[in-house]
Parts: structure tokens; sequence; C-alpha cells
DNA sequence: TACGGTCACCGGA
DNA sequence: ATCCGGTGACCGT
């Protein structure tokens, strides 16, 4: 099953378009190929806890820092293959998605090309393009709230909310768009958990899109791989969209965990 | 080669 | 405007 996954993945295309760069794209088979045949027995939370123990602190990780006008990003591969073929699993049993997401866009509705839900502190929900997700309790996925405290611990900002994505392969993707500011405590940073499938992840510049750009700025291209964080910081979102676009060669699911700090509305 | 698959990019109301 | 469809460049066969 690994072999034929590597045979039809095809290790050395992928990168063949990206710039190396921009791209962070080591370890990306490796980390990805074997996460869907490890069908271990579940153990109880508290040992899942003990995979935390070795990264308590900062200290031991290896962050990359990318950076551009207005963009800022930290990325490090903060889950072990091991350890994230735990929580991918765990993820698969315990995440219940929404059914029937739509959103609204240029007068028409349109089914969302991914799974989507979220959890969080009681009442909070995020908004976009006419979709609103309320936030399940972190009690139904109790593991969700302990990856929000150990990132809480290790980078300094504090969260409430999860937005939960999941790409049931290369086909299933998210468009173009920055995070609406007015659901997110200003100048927050936003957390980005990823699981299973290495997916290519895109930020272009506000000013260079469309044809009439006023100005030229490459994008800035990354590959977000089985266990890795990204750190979205204040302002990149302000001035930068980002992307999920589609990998026909990617044929395995992907499972993104945005952590966000939400304003309290009433 | 000429074609088909993939992808980047644009723009729609 | 987290969608889609159309267009054209690029690349591998």
């Amino acid at each position: 099953m690994i072999d034929s996954y590597f045979l039809r993945t095809g290790s050395t295309s992928k990168k063949r378009k990206l710039d190396d760069r921009e791209t962070i794209s080591e370890h990306r088979d490796s980390q990805t190929a074997g996460c869907m045949d490890d069908i271990s027995n579940s153990g109880e939370l508290s040992s899942r806890l003990s995979c935390f123990d070795n990264i308590s602190s900062k200290q031991s990780l290896e962050w990359k820092k990318i950076s551009a006008e207005n963009l800022d990003l930290d990325y490090v591969q903060l889950f072990t293959k091991t350890e994230a073929d735990s929580l991918f699993q765990q993820a698969e049993r315990m995440i219940k998605y929404n059914a029937n997401s739509k959103v609204f866009l240029h007068g028409k509705w349109h089914n969302i090309p991914r799974k989507q839900t979220a959890y969080g502190d009681t009442g909070l929900r995020y908004t976009f393009s006419g979709a609103t997700v309320s936030a399940q309790p972190w009690s139904n996925a109790g593991f969700l709230k302990d990856i929000c405290d150990l990132i809480s611990t290790l980078t300094g900002h504090k969260f409430n909310f999860v937005l939960v994505n999941r790409y049931k392969d290369g086909i299933d993707h998210m468009g173009e768009h920055r995070d609406d500011e007015t659901d997110l405590e200003t100048g927050s940073a936003i957390a980005s958990i990823s699981l299973g499938q290495a997916r290519d992840f895109i930020f272009r510049h506000a000013d260079a899109r469309g044809r009439s750009a006023k100005r030229k700025i490459e994008p800035v291209k990354l590959e977000l791989s089985h266990g890795s964080l990204l750190m979205m910081n204040h302002p990149t979102n302000v001035y930068w969209f980002h992307s999920l676009p589609v990998r026909k060669r990617a044929f395995l699911p992907r499972i993104n965990l945005t952590f966000r700090k939400m304003v309290v509305k009433s």
C-alpha cells in the first residue's frame, strides 16, 4: 500500500512547479505515506498526552521563519510521524462534521469542496460567505483542547476556537481568501495544524491580484506536512490571501485544524 | 509531434 | 465573496 502510494504520487514531480527558495518540502512523502496504514488501537486520552511530553518547550524544535512584505509566518514540524498518525486517527474517530455546508458567492449557493466543523468555548461561532460555523463543546473532542493548550503554551498565544477542515483527497480544496477580521481578535495569530496528506499552501498579496494589479509581488508557496504547525502572525492576514489549491496527484485525506482567538459576540 | 493533463490566473453579480 | 468555469501556459508523452 505504501509502495502504491509512492508510485501514484510521484515524489519528485510535485516539487517541479514550486520554487525551492520559497518551498518547504522535506519529509513530504515519508511523513504522509504511512498515516493511513497505521490502524493502531486507541489508547486512553491520557496516554495520548504523553506524546506531548517531549515538546513542552520551544527549545527542541526547529522553527523556520518565513518573511515577505507584511507577511510573517513560523513553521515547525511539531509532531513526529508516530504522534501525528495517532492524532490523525483520533481526529477520524472523534470529529463530527457538519452536513450540507454551503457558501453564497456571486449570487449562487455552493456546496463547499471539503467537510467542515468547529470546536471551542461555549457560544463562539465563525461566519464567512453566508455560512456560520458554531463551535461544538471541547468535551466532544478532548484531544483538540489538549492540542490547543499545547500550542498556547508553546507560542504564548491564547486560543478559544478551532475550525476543522477535512479534504478527502487532492480534489477537495479551498479557494483564495483572507480570514474575516471582524470575527478575530485584532492582531491575534492563527495556528494551523496539518494532519495526513501533505498539501501545497499558497499566499498571494492583495495588491498583486487581478489583471490590473498595482504591483508585482511573488506568491509565497509552502508545503504543509503531516504533523506540522504553521503560525500565521499579524499582519499577514490583512495583506495576504491564502488558498489550498487542487492537487490531482494527492490521493489521501488531509485534516487541518486552525486555532483562533475569536471575539466574543453577544 | 500534437495532444491531453495539470495548473495559475482571472472574473462573474 | 473559502464558489465555479473559462483561458492559456507549460510539460510529458
